[in-house]
DNA sequence: CTACTCCGTCATAAAATTGTAATATTTCAA
DNA sequence: TTGAAATATTACAATTTTATGACGGAGTAG
């Protein structure tokens, strides 16, 4: 996985979209796009973009609607949104804010504007939710460094299975089957053999336990549980 | 999974629904036709599917007309639907269409690419409500975990106690009969040994008498009423 | 180009669970 | 008190589920 941002831009005029994706393109970016608001939203659960750039005045007054759904969902609630709206009026930017969005710029804008409120939002955005580290006992999953330590040591596992334990530390206590497993951490409709599941966890199981020290074994978190998935819990099986 | 989602297939050709009913059933789904939008309608309120697939080019534009609809009704909303598209150069169409519709999907579609977003778009709505532990005394049966507790100490048992003891505890002070306890607990249409469920009870009780504590023995909360069948009481018999 | 790393799949091993049948125990009415 | 009926318990082989090691392919850096 590229280490770049992924942007969805979400507008029904092929110019537009062309215009903002030459200047994302430019600012290092990776872009997506899509016309409308049901291929938008089929985008966006697939591949989980870091941000979506929604026109407010997709045909249907579909944008505002796919806002509020966006920021419903749990899936989706935590992807940043900025809506690009045409109209100045306090009605959109009360309206939108209201939905959850976290930002908007009101077209026309200059590309450079545009960058730089992505930036902010994404700044904002990852500051707040991923850049605390997570810490349980000694094991520390720090997002900032995209790095796992254990004792202050380095834990030396592939890039899944930093996503695997990364969504484990944020959603503890709680059982996930291997489909709902494949779809946080693989990306929702990626079909996948359900055994790459039980790869994966076994070789973060390797990974925590060969960097575990005597006392504890780490890997003991990531617990099997029969018949239902798997499960990250600081309790004893 | 004590019931299989049950899936409403709307199109007005007999091959399509066919050829999706067969997909379905060997996905372990229980499907359920309609041929026009009348029909689906009183389907989907009669018998409330879990999904609805709908084909979006239903004689007389009537899919979109149906799938807005549901989702304005309050009855129908929380049902998710999956539309099928023709072709991608419909889009000027579609777009008008976002409704809230949870995904589409273009035909041709392969079925397994079919099965897997039903799947997810499944495991979205339902994953949404979250059942909330329950407790009798220090026994807690806690879903989100998929554990069960006794005095905060987890309680070893497989996978069909623990079904077991779900039903029970949601169903407490009423005795079933073993067959009924067959149909909830391993499913209707599954034939079993009726003495079957008396060796699951008894490992049920094994397991919660082995994580009592020595003033309390849990395994007393599941009375046997001779003639009858069982019930889970917190009253003595 | 070569040597890595990481990925997904498969084959196989290991472990846990399941249903049944056989046997033991309890209950209740006569 | 006895014995038939109902329930409990035990043992076990079959099945299901999970764990693990190996392999080839893709991608990358040097």
């Amino acid at each position: 996985m590229t280490t770049e941002p992924t942007i969805l831009i979400v507008d029904d005029e092929a110019a537009i979209r062309d215009m903002i994706g030459v200047a994302l393109d430019t600012a290092g970016f990776n872009s997506m796009e899509a016309e409308s608001a049901l291929e938008a939203h089929v985008n966006i659960v697939d591949k989980r973009p870091d941000l979506v750039l929604l026109d407010w005045m997709l045909p249907g007054g579909s944008g505002i609607e796919l806002a509020r759904r966006l920021k419903r969902e749990e899936l989706t609630a935590d992807i940043p949104i900025i809506m690009l709206t045409a109209k100045t009026s306090e009605d959109n930017k009360v309206q939108g804010l209201d939905v959850g969005v976290d930002d908007y710029v009101t077209k026309p804008f200059s590309p450079r504007e545009l960058i730089a409120r992505i930036k902010a939002v994404l700044r904002r955005s990852t500051g707040n939710l991923r850049d605390k580290p997570i810490r349980v006992f000694d094991l520390e999953l720090d997002p900032a460094s995209h790095r796992v330590t254990i004792e202050e040591k380095a834990v030396d596992m592939g890039p899944t299975e930093y996503r695997l334990l990364n969504f484990f530390m944020t959603h503890p206590e709680k059982v996930f089957s291997r489909d709902h497993i494949q779809d946080q951490v693989w990306g929702a409709n990626v079909y996948l053999e359900e055994r790459t599941v039980d790869v994966h966890i076994g070789r973060l199981r390797k990974a925590l336990t060969s960097a575990s020290s005597p006392g504890i074994n780490y890997a003991g978190l990531i617990q099997t549980v029969r018949g239902a998935g798997y499960r990250f819990s600081t309790k004893p099986e």
